[in-house]
DNA sequence: TTGAAAGCGCTAACAG
DNA sequence: CTGTTAGCGCTTTCAA
């Protein structure tokens, strides 16, 4: 059908050259009259004309885009944080390039790498499978800024984190309450920083309360519905009376695997998880977690990159956000 | 740090000219003398030469993308689908850029107009919440080639779709063979063409059974967790023994609503859902549901993209998926 | 106030 | 077999 309209079509129509067209197009056309102006953005609506970003970025050295790596896509947490983002980033000249890597160090690079070839301008990373020191090898090396999410970065860059150590504690003082000294906590055999930072909170509390931690009530698995399944065996051989579990997912994987063997919730096991996700209202009975502000983390996160990128040399800035927790029934007291 | 290395580096470098360099890499060199070729690649792989996309693309007019457009990232049917693109496109040159629309035109319009300005080669569209005609204006316009999932499109391009008829049958059948007459559907107001033809499908058996369908038994609402839940209350207002659930997420809502009610799965009602997300085997409990190969239709959906966008003249495809009955414990045999 | 001219880094006719 | 030449569509000096 019609041919794309270049600039020099608008320029032609206006009757003014390429360089006025581009401009005041870029809002730099202060210089320009008035009269020129309007005409320009005149003929610009009428013809239709989009500026070609390939060969804008080929000039700009930008792609006005932001690359996001999660582990898991279908993970609620994940997929809400990537909301965030997206309403963010519909503010802002930018678009979010999501991936999900699986968990998978080469496929996490070959995306960072494709990413980089296609001069994405900034890195959301909430899945660092990929050792640091080679993301910061690829990514330092090629002056791009990237934000990592439930890691601590090794770079001086702004830090984005959740409260997660109180939220460990607001679990743990829930359940102490509630009467339970036994108390299990199941998180993955490779946690992330922020996963370790509750489980400083666990230690913390318990400590605390002074109570003895008990080995066999340290039960890891995967961090999946699955592994929280899985871990149902391993915790019905303990005495334990409640647990913490490392997020959602995992308990409600717990929660099959404890009905499988005909436990009861919250009767026999008063269970709290981390998240709140979605689903953790509607699954029986509703779990007591801790609540994350996920979906601002995505807004935030993007914001704090986009204003980096358009400011490098700004100061690095350090968030913490908040948590809660949520009491539903899944948790009661000991009697 | 080091400046960027061109094409012309490596040229000089390896004593050849640009157009060698830039042909063999694109291994349109076959009229080059071996030593000519291994020269270049050996000098490449030294220097780290990574050809600039922008400069390509400005050429040829692709970013080698293709855009992907769900409604909702977050639901379980839609992260599969996407794990199935992700996972085909790491075999192709193309990367899948991934947007959630969240059922808005504008968002969706949004991001088609931002993915035709980057020259995204195609689009793959699970959402179509823009009218088809505008969709069909905007993408047919300017020849850019896209799969409609879950609606059929209005224009002759590639079709791929599951057996929902057959689907929504033998989740039917199931239950008639329960013993089941008084089955209720519940199901979305605005329903995509792949859920009309379940509810054709419901029709349909109930036709064969000779039963008459009731008004009351057809239940519309939301299609998410939350509408399930909503719709319990009109369900329980009828004599209803058995539901089929057009979803698992409604299916989900639905226990949450009933058990609020007092009722039980199934000894008050069967349910049958239907995409066997991984959740379904989770809940309590476990859902019989009809199970579609997303991940597979993820797969192909890219696939076919990729082979029409390379092929634009190719005839088109049309491909059926099979479906299948999952047998869990929400269903039983009405006494 | 404006525009001519010089590229950005690459690909692809076309000529040797 | 190889290189010269001419752009892709845009931004950005720099001179007028």
């Amino acid at each position: 059908m019609n041919a794309k309209v270049r600039i020099s079509d608008v320029a032609k129509e206006a009757g003014v050259s390429v360089t006025t067209v581009s401009q005041i197009l870029n809002g730099k056309g202060q210089r320009f009259s008035e009269q020129t102006r309007n005409r320009v953005y005149a003929v610009r609506d009428q013809l239709g004309y989009v500026p070609d970003f390939n060969a804008r970025n080929l000039i700009t050295r930008s792609a006005k885009t932001i690359g996001v790596l999660v582990p898991n896509i279908g993970n609620p947490f994940f997929s809400t944080f990537i909301r965030g983002i997206e309403k963010q980033a519909m503010k802002s000249q930018f678009i979010p390039v999501i991936f999900g890597a699986e968990n998978d160090p080469d496929v996490e690079r070959y995306y960072i790498e494709e990413l980089i070839k296609r001069t994405v301008d900034g890195l959301i990373i909430a899945s660092p499978t990929v050792g640091q020191e080679e993301m910061d090898h690829l990514l330092d090396k090629n002056h791009i800024p990237y934000l990592l999410i439930d890691q601590n970065p090794l770079n001086a860059g702004d830090r984005i984190e959740t409260d997660d150590k109180t939220g460990a504690c607001l679990a743990m003082r829930h359940l102490l309450e509630l009467g339970h000294r036994k108390i299990a906590l199941v998180f993955p055999k490779e946690p992330s920083d922020n996963i370790m930072r509750r489980y400083q909170g666990y230690c913390d509390i318990l400590a605390e309360y002074q109570i003895e931690p008990q080995e066999d009530l340290l039960i890891t698995t995967e961090l999946t519905k699955k592994g929280g399944y899985l871990a149902a065996a391993e915790l019905v051989k303990t005495d334990a009376t409640a647990v913490f579990a490392a997020n959602d997912e995992l308990a409600i994987g717990l929660y099959r695997g404890l009905k499988e063997r005909g436990k009861k919730i919250p009767e026999d096991y008063s269970i709290v998880g981390y998240d709140n996700i979605d689903l953790s209202q509607y699954v029986d009975p509703p779990l007591t977690t801790v609540e994350q502000p996920v979906y601002e983390m995505g807004k935030i996160a993007f914001q704090k990159l986009v204003e980096r990128i358009k400011e490098p040399q700004k100061e690095a800035d350090e968030i913490l956000l908040p948590v809660k927790l949520i009491t539903r029934q899944s948790t009661r007291e000991l009697k």
